[in-house]
DNA sequence: TTGTACGCGTTATCAC
DNA sequence: GTGATAACGCGTACAA
């Protein structure tokens, strides 16, 4: 509510004095502080943010932001943790945003963004050619990108090693005696999904097990794609003895199904998902998983376009974490 | 990047016409609209939402702050979600924080929002007598609880009814001719938990049940809490039969107890949580539990912030929606 | 050491 | 119908 302005008439100083008591300014003598401090408490001083912000072209917003596709989704509310945590850390606010892998929606916030002036950018980029970052990232705006990678934008990058985790999830199954193991993948436009693909025909190969098409399903990442398409999978006339399905909420998709058809797990079919859940041991049953570091990512993330905010002109870097296998009773 | 400034100049009109056309005035002329469009376009301008909200005091901002204690919390994730898509449908963006039911940051982010400017702030209060909250609002800056009430404030408010959704899962569970009910409850300094007390102990009450108050524990609403009331509770002399958790968080922590320990569920130990979990279905046991309508919380909320930003003057308001019962194995 | 004055990008109120 | 111009609250170069 205050101004500097109605702090300095109380004080009977100039504006200029108590900004500079405010931001610590040297030059200032004691007992000028004194009264200016006075007044500040007095009138219960907040400086205006927003009036900073104008001023100041710069970094100074202490405001960064953060688009996710869905803060429902454990592995993104994770993220957003590790990023929130880290914003504090430094003081910075964060603007969050859900853009249900929406371009239209993504594109909305992003412009958001831009307008209020962040100082930088924290989002797992909708797939490898997304224009909005591209468009983004050419205004100079600090972008950091998270999970997903992007094809030409060289920005900086934290990201999990997605194959390594898909070939161990698989290799796992494959040591388990199982042949013919169905996949449900996200949309081949993430470069996530492609990596976990990969990974997945790669342990094939290297048992020289021979690949299934029709063993090969693509989700959208959400529960219903992962319950219809398990539900495909375990129709077929030869259906698959495992199910590794690429995402979290897709998993649990899956299970509905098993348990709907009232297949006994492992037995029947064995399953492993990618992303752990704080209840993963509690379900029925624990799940067998590829833990990925989100947390991490998130705070990570979130430190990488703090450095960056300082110095703007650094090489871009790419973080590579570790997934990790998580063994429990589904395998 | 570009300015009102910048396009005047390129369209060879004043800031004003430029303004003007922007704000769909109708007072300018089809060729100089044109011009000027032309301008906005070449140059793509974007308005700054920082001047935009310096100049305007009032509810203009189009951006509401939204403070919660944890993200990561599938109920507060769900709430976060209403608010936000109701925000979304009005083109307001959110500033999403978490107070992790600690009242410094929640000082903390109360203190950036007013610093920012918002138009409104939506949250849960730390308790019932938040003085934080109480501050915010003496400022004249609208202020929406949800889930939780304030003793003397009056606010617009969004809650639940959570005496009748502890009534029932409790007669629920008496019904089923338990009579050593285990209760696990949150902090007493919040009004739900109170009201989820009062719920247990109306409806052991109405079939004359005498209350063990050895079998009332309060916990944080985290994991970790339910994890070890229930282990206490399990490990008296005199066991309940059946546990109610009052949160989803604790709920899943006492399942752990309930497995480590290997009892059985329902048969050893009946169990209902409050807040359902979209994955309850695949627990095991699948879970029984008060399920509380968390997105149509967040959407009324923020949809009672909206009127009341458009007029400050109307009275407070109280939104109470009614939760409802989710039976599934665990009982 | 302190004060004055300008500019950040808008909107709004005046004149013309 | 259009153009100056004054705020909004802050930081800072420059003057005193």
């Amino acid at each position: 509510m205050a101004s500097l302005q109605e702090v300095a008439q109380r004080a009977k100083v100039s504006i200029a004095t108590v900004s500079r008591v405010l931001n610590k300014s040297d030059k200032v003598v004691p007992e000028t502080r004194a009264v200016v401090q006075q007044a500040l408490r007095e009138l219960g001083y907040r400086p205006s943010r927003v009036a900073r912000r104008l001023r100041m072209k710069d970094g100074r917003a202490h405001l960064v932001g953060l688009i996710i596709p869905d803060i429902q989704n454990p592995f993104y509310a994770e993220i957003a943790r590790g990023v929130e945590d880290a914003a504090y850390a430094a003081e910075y606010a964060l603007l969050l945003c859900n853009s249900d892998e929406n371009p239209e929606k993504e594109r909305f916030y992003l412009n958001v963004m831009l307008s209020e002036s962040v100082d930088g950018i924290v989002l797992p980029p909708f797939d490898d050619t997304d224009a909005a970052v591209i468009e983004i990232a050419a205004t100079g705006m600090p972008v950091v990108c998270v999970d997903r990678s992007m094809a030409k934008l060289k920005t900086d990058l934290v990201e999990v090693d997605n194959h390594r985790g898909a070939f161990e999830a698989v290799s796992h199954l494959l040591a388990k005696g199982h042949e013919h193991i169905g996949l449900i993948e996200g949309r081949s436009q993430v470069s996530t999904s492609r990596e976990r693909r990969r990974g997945y025909l790669d342990a094939l190969a290297e048992r020289e097990i021979a690949v299934r098409k029709d063993l090969m399903r693509a989700g959208d990442f959400k529960q219903d794609s992962g319950r219809i398409l398990a539900n495909e999978l375990l129709a077929l006339r030869k259906p698959p003895t495992a199910l590794f399905v690429c995402n979290n909420l897709m998993t649990v998709g899956a299970l509905a199904t098993i348990h709907q058809r009232g297949l006994r797990v492992p037995q029947d079919v064995a399953i492993v998902g990618f992303d752990d859940l704080p209840w993963a041991e509690a379900l029925d049953p624990p799940l067998t998983v590829v833990r990925q570091p989100a947390y991490e990512v998130g705070r990570e993330a979130m430190e990488l376009l703090l450095k960056r905010i300082m110095d703007p002109d650094r090489a871009p870097v790419t973080v590579r974490l570790l997934p990790e296998m998580v063994t429990r009773s589904s395998t």
